[in-house]
This record gives C-alpha cells, sequence and structure tokens, in this order.
DNA sequence: AAAGCTGATTCCGTAATATGGAATTTGAAT
DNA sequence: ATTCAAATTCCATATTACGGAATCAGCTTT
C-alpha cells in the first residue's frame, strides 16, 4: 500500500501547516511533484482538501472536522459529559478536561476553559501526551493488570519533561498502586512546570474504564492543602457520567 | 487513483457505522474482503481507524478528531469567537451557532446551545446543510456577484425542506437583496418545520465574509416581534468577533 | 513588451503495485 | 468434535501508479 502512505503522509504534511503549494509538499515528504499533484488532486476531488482557486495553496478541509465528529462513542462521552464539566468547572473554578485513553498516549477530547485563571491549556481537543505523566493517564494505568503495564514499561523510556517528572519504573508503580487505592491521581507539575492536575475515572455500564475527568491549573492555585476537595469533586462529578452512561454501582 | 477513492470510501462507510467488520464492509461499499483488508489494515497500522482487538470490529480513531482540530484558520476562528457566543447565548437566551460556507454548503463549526430551551440542535459541529435554506446560508449568498448567485442557482435545485422553503429563483433573489440591505438574514421556518433563525456575518480584516454567527430555535420562542432585536444583537456579536480578527470599521 | 523565473500541470513508456479468486486459518457456536 | 462464518493469506496477472521530461501559467524584472 504504497500510495496509500504517501496519501496519508501528504494529508499529515499538510495538517502540520495551514497552507502548502505542491512544490513546498514535495520537499517536505520528499515526493515528486507529479506524485503530489496527483493525490492531492484526488482529495480535493473528494473534499478533503481545499484548494485555494487562485494560491493554488492547499490546506485540511471541513471534511475532517466532520468525520472528527463521527468518532462515535467518543462523541456520545462527549455529549453526556459537557454539562457535568461545566458544572464542575464553576464549582472549581478552574479549568476541566475529558480525556481517554489512545493506544500509549491520553487524547484531551473535550475542555471547559475557567474564566477565572489565565493558564493556556496546552490540552487542546484531539492533543496527545504520554501516560505517565498526567494525571488522566496514571489513573488509566492504576486499573492495568501487571502484565499489561509491564509491557508498557518495556517498551515505553520514563522521559523526564520537567524536573517531578516520574522516572523511576518501581516509584511510578508504587504511585500506581497508591492512585488505586485513592481513585484519583495527582500530576504534581510531572507534564509541564507550575502545572498540577487532578484526574479521577469515568466508566462505562459495565464499569469498564472509558474516559478520566481531570482539574488543571497552575501549581500555586492547586495548591497541596485544596487537593484532596478537588479529589472529591471529581470523583462526585465522574460517578455523575458514569451512572449516565449507565453504570449503576449498587452491587 | 482507484486505491485512493476505495480508501476514501471505506473511511466513508466506517464512518456511517459505528463499527464494521470487514466483510460488512465488503457489502458496503463492494469491494472484495482482500481488497478491504488490505486497504484497512494500514489504515490501522497508522491509527486513522481502530480495530477491537477480539472482535476485530473497524472504527474511526481518535486521529480524526486530531485531524479535525488541525483544521486551520477555522480553529482560530472558533477561538477567538467563543467566548463572544457564550455570551450571546446568556444575553437571548437562546442556542448560538457559529457556521462557515463550505462550497455549496454550510459547515457548522461550534454552537453554544441554550440551557433554557429543550430545543434537539440540528447543528452539530461538522454538520452540512444547503445554503439556500437556511438563515446562514441565505447571508453569505447575499454577498455574492450577480454571476456566482447564477451560476449556483443554475446548478442547485431548489427543493422544498418544509413548505416554508424559499423554492422559487425571483423570490429568492428579491431576499437575498433585502438580507443585503438590512444586514442580517432570517430562515423562517425553511429548513425544519418549527425552528426559526436569524443570522449575521462576520468578516475577517478586509472585510471579506468567512463566518455567520446565527440564533436558532422554536419558532414560538423566536417570534416575529423579537427577530429585530434579536438581529441586533447578533449584529453586535458578529462585529465584535469581526473587529477581533483584525477588521477596522473606520472607513 | 519581452524575457526570465518559479511553481503547477500534463504526458507517457515502464516498473511496480494493487487486484481479487481461491485456499487457508481463526474462532465462535453447536 | 464438527460446522460455519468471517478474517486472513497467497499469488499469478492486469492495472495502476510512477516520476523524469516537457509544457503551461502566472509573476517579476529588464
Amino acid at each position: 500500500m504504497k500510495s496509500l502512505h504517501k496519501t496519508l503522509d501528504i494529508i499529515e504534511a499538510v495538517a502540520k501547516t495551514n497552507s502548502v503549494g505542491i512544490r513546498q509538499l514535495s520537499e517536505l515528504t520528499g515526493f515528486p511533484p507529479p506524485t503530489i499533484h496527483r493525490i492531492t488532486s484526488t482529495l480535493v476531488e473528494r473534499r478533503y482538501l481545499k484548494q485555494d482557486p487562485i494560491t493554488r495553496r492547499l490546506s485540511l478541509s471541513i471534511k475532517f472536522l466532520e468525520l472528527g465528529n463521527m468518532v462515535q462513542q467518543r462523541f456520545n462521552l462527549k455529549a453526556i459529559a459537557r454539562p457535568y464539566l461545566e458544572n464542575l468547572m464553576v464549582e472549581l473554578k478552574e479549568s476541566v478536561n475529558l480525556a481517554v485513553q489512545d493506544g500509549d498516549y491520553v487524547a484531551y477530547l473535550d475542555h471547559v476553559r475557567s474564566d477565572y485563571t489565565m493558564l493556556q491549556l496546552f490540552t487542546k481537543p484531539g492533543a496527545r501526551v504520554p501516560l505517565y505523566c498526567t494525571g488522566v493517564g496514571k489513573i488509566f494505568m492504576s486499573r492495568w493488570s501487571p502484565s499489561e503495564l509491564d509491557a508498557y514499561l518495556r517498551r515505553t523510556p520514563l522521559l523526564p519533561h520537567t524536573n517531578r517528572t516520574i522516572v523511576d519504573q518501581s516509584k511510578l508503580i508504587a504511585e500506581l498502586r497508591k492512585i488505586k487505592a485513592l481513585n484519583y491521581a495527582v500530576d504534581n507539575e510531572e507534564m509541564e512546570q507550575g502545572v498540577r492536575c487532578v484526574a479521577a475515572m469515568v466508566v462505562d455500564h459495565r464499569g469498564l474504564p472509558v474516559a478520566a475527568v481531570s482539574v488543571s491549573g497552575m501549581a500555586k492555585r492547586i495548591a497541596q492543602a485544596r487537593i484532596k476537595a478537588f479529589a472529591e469533586s471529581l470523583k462526585a462529578c465522574s460517578r455523575a457520567i458514569s451512572r449516565k452512561m449507565g453504570f449503576r454501582d449498587t452491587a
């Protein structure tokens, strides 16, 4: 599937820029102009790319928004969760996020930005960050079986993003055990210097993990003393979403 | 580009379902199973599709959310507009939408749902509806040159979506002239029975149309008597967004 | 106005790739 | 164990994608 790989390379190259010409794409991807031309004109024909009629420059089209919104299950989750996230933001006066696990990464689905803080969020919807250095990621990991965790640790180097990132495997394992017991996770400036984050799990109708809700903000504002309170609010919120997803905790 | 067309057909078929098997995809698209298999496994490898490890069923992956969020310019517009849309929703107590023109269609980028109404919005982000029977669409059309309008009318049958849809070309032309003069457009149950909508234009730094803001709700609530007031609020809102986009109206 | 330049587009003989029927494997259900 | 449906692999063949070279289109410079 050489041509398909090329096509995807081209789409990704276009995504990285805001708009590109064919020549430039040729340099970015290493494919000759006729190849680029053939593929992009098909993509334009199918409305995946849009081409400025005068400059002939290419960019991603609305089609991807359309498809992005069709990423199912996730879509329902997002719609169900939204009002709860908004309430939680108002209650805590901090930015609130909704995220899912996507392979070895955390993918952010939605966020409600706090009006009360200036924090520039790094959690744009669709953004992907590693599991081991985020509150959301660690709460997912805390539910893994030992063999799953083992396989993950074997393939993933624990790179320090800040000086607080947990880079020691046994410390991470201990942290995950603690998280499992407490039922919430804290990211103590492990991903981004000065940013703290607290996360709790959302489960589906059978009690299986599907998403996590998190609160993130400047470390000064998410003070150690307040973390317990944040965690309780988060747990209440995620429990409410879980119930709305069909989970019955009367077991 | 036969294989690319097939690939896109497959992606679109997967998008329509929540999750499909290869056999089922083969029926949906008409391509034999080995062809589907070859293409989907490449897409899975590249993370465009995700495959349930046990059922082997395919669905769109987070990748499309990622790409959807990279649809540029639009993204900035969305971020800039969001707080204004929220204010407008609070002010009018009705759902507010942000939309752009996408070829011969209106594509909704964002919406702020009113807490005050039960209306199930048909304007999900990414949704596409015709230009001629929506407030947003008509406001775009009101800025077209006669030749553009003419070409559009020649290729587009004015199908009735409700008994109020404008299906007469000369009536539509007159309506657009009126809209241009008033600087706002009304969709009077032309797209959906019982739903009214008022729209105003957002322009970029050079005064060119880029998007439209609209208010939509049950016809009872968007009463004829209130439309003028709605239009004024909308125009103020869209002017504010336009200014934020760099437009200077001191001419 | 003409020449020069840059990038987009088209051409076309060739090599490589996608094709899909048939065979095989997987795994669930009986 | 046996059956069955679906997924996956195989492979000879035809088709398609390939990309260098030529051409075209829209600018800028002289």
